[in-house]
RNA sequence: GGCGGGUUGCCCGAGCGGCCAAUGGGAGGGGACUGUAAAUCCCCCGGCUCUGCCUUCGAAGGUUCAAAUCCUUCACCCGCCA
């Protein structure tokens, strides 16, 4: 079973480093083990950069072993200088403790904390770290630490040579250490998981582990996620691609995974889709035979939506996209599929009373461009669309008889970017 | 603490008194081709009540008919010396 889980995840390509193999392989098959990953609280939401190692551990979980989900409660007031060549300016508490519960809430969408067999656990390290006094600390943890061994970390190294780092960051591979210490003693945990920049953080606490319980310990990282084209993986022109729905909307989220280049298609389905192999393989072949068709993109796209957002988000999303983008007539759309559609995207509403403003204010006031002068480049470079028909002309402005069902309209710029207009 | 160098539009980086909303590259946007892909080519890329006007070149003052460009003070960064 296990033995299946490490040769399943080699395959997909999400092995990048790992402490003693054998070792592992044989602690995973003798029983259940525990694990644990953490999720430091950097922003309001976690993105989809997140989203590859948190599949990873409900692999794990699936496959049996018994995953603790760490909120980084402590450690995110410090910050992590792994990845990062400058110093992270701190976050207000009160900010970070919102932001914990954030990504709780969003990580128990992904593990079984029900399962009787092999349930999920949450922990935070703020509950250990915190009673821990200053001088403690120092003498109970820090003594274990060599200042040469930290400052040969990757994370700490490069910072040296780029400008430095505080001594709260450089501090942070001792609290990461400490969290896995604490799991370790706690809870038996015997393998931590995380991106391969983590390597060094995880490593500090198997030495840790060693020096103090003279225990052992698993490290397991997993690649960066990388696009072929060198750009950086989850970021689109507005942004992150965020998992919280009210910062990347469900449509924009299945637009970004349908729009995935054929060059990474494949990468990406082995590495967030849950479908067996041979499915898998089976539409890798369809992007070399039929790559027009982009059924894979579009089995990702619906795989993804559904598992962040839900199964019916998916549909209604998928049934938006299909009727904006389709060849069929909006006016063919009955008045319910359309209005699920266009909730979907930016929105703008005008009083019946007044008179249409023009195509330029109106793209302008849903927020698609920003700004007016943006919106009239957009009509003198030929990508302004009103009901999927091209218009022209800086002022022109929709009339009555262009509002479908009586009160939309669909606006769209350029080929792929729509909103729309509601007369209420 | 002393001396020197720097701070320019989303990013990198020219400009060093008028011809500057400011060269060039990247990112981004529109078009053509195609598949809501990639590559390629063309165009655009501060804002607005748009043949003109307004706001930008670390901050605040000043010199000048005219300043991103000169002067003064302040802030931050980078070197060398202490």
């Amino acid at each position: 079973m296990t033995t299946q889980l490490l040769a399943d995840l080699e395959w997909r390509g999400l092995i990048a480093q790992t402490t003693d193999r054998e070792g592992l392989l044989k602690d995973l098959n003798s029983k259940p083990l525990k694990f644990y990953i953490g999720f430091d609280p950097t922003a309001p939401s976690l993105h989809v950069g997140n989203l590859v190692v948190i599949l990873v551990m409900r692999r794990f979980q699936l496959a049996g072993h018994l995953p603790i989900a760490l909120v980084g409660g402590a450690t995110g007031l410090v910050g992590d200088p792994s990845g990062r060549n400058e110093e992270r300016t701190l976050n207000d508490e009160t900010v970070v403790v919102q932001w914990v519960e954030n990504i709780r809430k969003q990580l128990s969408k992904f593990l079984d904390f029900e399962s009787n067999k092999n349930p999920a656990v949450m922990a935070n390290n703020l509950d250990w770290t915190k009673p821990v006094s200053a001088l403690e600390f120092l003498r109970d943890i820090g003594k274990h630490f060599s200042v040469n061994q930290m400052l040969a970390k990757d994370s700490v190294s490069s910072r040296l040579e780029s400008g430095g780092i505080s001594y709260t960051e450089f501090s942070y591979q001792v609290l990461q250490a400490f969290d896995y210490l604490e799991l370790y003693r706690r809870d038996n945990c015997r393998l931590q998981l995380g991106g391969s920049d983590q390597w060094g953080n995880i490593v500090a606490g198997l030495d840790l582990i060693r020096k103090v319980e003279g225990g052992s310990a698993h490290a397991f990282t997993i690649p960066l996620m990388a696009k072929s084209d060198g750009s950086k993986f989850g970021k689109t022109a507005g942004g992150s691609v965020w998992l919280d729905a009210d910062m990347t909307s469900p449509y924009a989220f299945y637009q970004f995974w349908i729009n995935t280049d054929d060059a990474d298609v494949e990468k990406y389905l082995k590495v967030f889709s849950f479908k067996d192999r041979s499915e898998i393989e089976r539409l890798i072949e369809t992007v070399a035979v039929n790559p027009g068709a982009r059924e894979a993109q579009r089995e990702l796209a619906r795989e993804l939506t559904s598992l962040v957002h839900g199964s019916d988000q998916c549909e209604k999303v998928e049934a938006a996209s299909k009727a904006l983008f389709g060849q069929g007539e909006l006016k063919d759309l009955d008045e319910k599929t359309l209005a699920s559609a266009l909730a979907q995207l930016p929105k703008v509403t005008i009083d019946k009373s007044e008179a249409f403003p023009t195509w330029v204010d109106l793209l302008a006031a849903t927020g698609v461009v920003e700004s007016k002068s943006a919106a009239r480049r957009i009509v003198k470079e030929n990508g302004a669309y009103l009901n999927n028909e091209k218009i022209s002309g800086e002022d022109f402005a929709p009339t009555k008889e262009n509002l479908i069902h009586g009160k939309f309209l669909v606006l769209r710029k350029g080929k792929r970017d729509l909103a729309s207009v509601e007369v209420i």
